[in-house]
Order: C-alpha cells, then sequence, then structure tokens
DNA sequence: AATTAATTAAACCAATTGGTTGACAATTTG
DNA sequence: CAAATTGTCAACCAATTGGTTTAATTAATT
C-alpha cells in the first residue's frame, strides 16, 4: 500500500533538507507574501549577504526558488510545486494519524455516554 | 495570514531533518508497516546495527519513532502525530500550488478551445 | 570615469552528519 | 556456565553544514 514510495531518488532529500532549517522555512514565509532580493531576505536575520546567499542557494537546489536577476538585484519567487510533493509524501501516512485521531474520538465518545449513563442514574 | 507560523522553536527542524534521509524515509516505509526491532531496520539497507541503531536515534529524536525494549531486542514503532504536524506546516501553502494548478489548467483549457478553434475552420 | 550598491566566490571555521569498527552489556539458548 | 544474539557506546573518518570574512564582479549613480 505504501509500496509505491519506494524511493526512486526523488527531490525529496534536498525539500526536507531544505526545510529542516528554521531561518530557511522564515525566508519562505517571507516569499509567501512577495518577490525578495537576496538582500531583503538576508536583513530580518542580521544575517551577512553571503550567508542569506548560500540559503537561497539551498532553496534553489531544492526547486523551492526560482531567482530572476534585474540588473544588480536577484529576485527571488518562491516555487510551490516541490512543497506540493513534500505534501504528497507525507500525505500516505494520513491515515496514522488519523487512526489516533478516531480511537481517540471513540474514546472520547465512549466516555461521554458512559458519563451520560451515570448522569441519568 | 501565514503569520501563525513564525517559528515558534517547534519540532519541524527536527522532523524535517529526519525525513531528509532516504534511509529514514524508507525506516518509516517499512514501520507504516509494522513494528520491527533495530536489527529488522537494519538489514534490508545491509548497514551495521551500530548505523541502524543511529538512524533510529534520529527517529526518536524527532518524534517519529517510539521503542519498546523487549528482553533484548527493541521494539520500534511509527508515531504520526509530528508528520501530521509537518504536513499541517506544509499545508499552509497549498493555496500557493493550487494556484498554480488553477493557472495552468486554465492555461490548458485556453490551449485546448485554440485548437478546437483551429480544428474547426 | 569614479564611486557606491548588490551579489557571488573563495577560503576558512567549528559543529554535525552518516557511516564504520571494536569493545562492552544484557538477554536468550544450548 | 558458555556461547550466541541484540543492541549501545565511544572513537574515528570523510563529507557537509551554517556561518563568517575578504576579494572580485556586475550594475547603477554621480
Amino acid at each position: 500500500m505504501l509500496n509505491h514510495m519506494v524511493e526512486q531518488q526523488t527531490h525529496l532529500d534536498a525539500v526536507f533538507h531544505a526545510l529542516a532549517d528554521p531561518t530557511r522555512r522564515a525566508m519562505l514565509g517571507q516569499l509567501a507574501e512577495r518577490e525578495l532580493t537576496i538582500g531583503e531576505l538576508a536583513t530580518p536575520f542580521s544575517m551577512s549577504f553571503a550567508g542569506a546567499s548560500k540559503h537561497v542557494r539551498v532553496l534553489e537546489n531544492a526547486g523551492l526558488v526560482t531567482r530572476t536577476i534585474q540588473g544588480r538585484t536577484h529576485l527571488c519567487r518562491l516555487q510551490a510545486a516541490r512543497l506540493a510533493e513534500a505534501n504528497e509524501w507525507l500525505r500516505h501516512y494520513e491515515r496514522f494519524w488519523n487512526e489516533r485521531l478516531d480511537t481517540l474520538e471513540s474514546l472520547l465518545r465512549a466516555d461521554d455516554e458512559v458519563s451520560a449513563r451515570k448522569s441519568r442514574k
């Protein structure tokens, strides 16, 4: 059932690795609002341009960001397709956390019935 | 709108880092089918016990796996809640890939109309 | 033409990674 | 008890990471 995700050497390595850093996740958050230059991405983290540049490179390699060079500035834009891929991968496990929720729910329901019965008598 | 995920130092670092390795993702895949010992997790990757042990440790630290020591074997079980958290995070970007799909769809529709008109004349 | 601004490149650093091996501890099993 | 099984720990290794600084490159401004 979960066998069709047998790791055909996807981009998932790069995507998950890119997402594993809070600075990069925050950068994606910024880019979700508007396109930003490297400098604009750097400043909120009080980080050198070179540092931000490296992070953006990682995001680019993961296919999460594309860059458009405009004169001397580099405009970065969020690219969501690979996020969708990661989401797809995770959704294969959806039934597991739903299972948990389901059993929790039924437990709560059973509990409710018990207290209902109790208060009735 | 995307501001309530302002990185309150969640488990996301650990979870995404754990998921960034193909061996670990494959291990999770195995654990999705049944509980497994360290040894059982190690063998399909022709990896030393110690190697597998380290991977499992990473998964444990990310809260993706729990371990029950039974005699001399350690039974590992998938723990999906943190996967749900990661999924939640990703879902905040859902509208972006939907947007893309929407515009792609409309482009395709437009294209279809063009070819339809072409073949009609 | 000279200066300033935006960015990458390169070299460096300490910390972490994914992996190994070998020694050790604990639990079966003979 | 002795031997085998299951696993961890510690040390090690090469590669990668996230960051810096300094230099070089490219573009805009004056």
